[in-house]
DNA sequence: CTCCAGCCCC
DNA sequence: GGGGCTGGAG
């Protein structure tokens, strides 16, 4: 018995998948400012930052932020309560804490860098799936999955529809289809170009059916056919 | 105003 | 598998 279905999704499907949003990619990308440095600190600032926050409120942040402190060495030399005066008014305000604290471990236990392996970095509290893997694709280009909100609801609509799937957990097929969704060497564009995908056209509420180029292949287009809610991932407990 | 969502911790 | 923090939907 094999435990992974390596036809899933049809090998034509996924490959129509990628090529139809690359070349969306490649037009309507979002011009975002963590998407013009390579320094894995800024990426993991911008990433610990967007956990919980939208995109408008974080890029003015996003640059203050990295104004006052550049590097990683000056994000461990402020003290704490600077940082979070920083942060402000972003909310959430353990993950300033959370962040001076991976700063202050790398520097001392890292020589100075942010781990690149999806262990290491998962290891730092603040840091979970979702961040380690967009860390390692947005950071160090490697082909890591990521799994967010945004990407969970587009997988979703587009190779499951209302079913499950397989009979396997939910969360870990949707942590398959994003891995095997992967063009070889290109996760840092692929895993965008999802996101920008969740944010623009699959949208939560109201997605753009008309102007998406996976309609002939969607499992849930049209999307007002009925208007189905959007199938939940899991039931609520109670 | 209440409720829900969402990433992480425990 | 539940709670927390917080913005946004209803």
């Amino acid at each position: 018995m094999s435990s992974v279905n390596h036809h899933f999704p049809d090998p034509v499907i996924r490959r129509k998948f990628r090529q139809r949003l690359l070349r969306w990619y490649a037009r309507h990308q979002r011009d975002l400012p963590w998407r013009k440095t390579s320094d894995p600190y800024k990426i993991l600032v911008s990433e610990v930052m967007l956990q919980q926050t939208q995109v408008d409120r974080v890029i003015p942040k996003y640059k203050e932020f990295l104004r006052k402190y550049p590097t990683l060495q000056e994000l461990a030399g402020a003290s704490v309560g600077d940082v979070e005066a920083t942060w402000r008014p972003l909310g959430y305000n353990i993950r300033p804490v959370r962040l001076h604290a991976i700063a202050q471990e790398a520097v001392g236990r890292h020589r100075g860098k942010i781990p690149d392996s999806l262990e290491e970095l998962q290891a730092f509290k603040g840091i979970g799936r979702y961040t380690a893997g967009a860390v390692m694709s947005f950071a160090f280009r490697k082909d890591a999955p990521i799994l967010d909100t945004n990407v969970k609801r587009v997988l979703q609509r587009v190779f499951l529809g209302s079913t499950n799937g397989n009979g396997s957990k939910p969360l870990k097929r949707l942590w398959d289809l994003s891995a095997a969704l992967i063009p070889k060497g290109k996760a840092y564009d692929f895993n965008q170009a999802l996101m920008d995908f969740g944010a623009l056209i699959c949208t939560a509420r109201k997605p753009n059916c008309p102007n998406c180029p996976m309609q002939p292949f969607c499992l849930s287009y049209p999307w007002d056919k009925d208007n189905t809610p959007c199938p939940k991932l899991q039931r609520p407990s109670k």
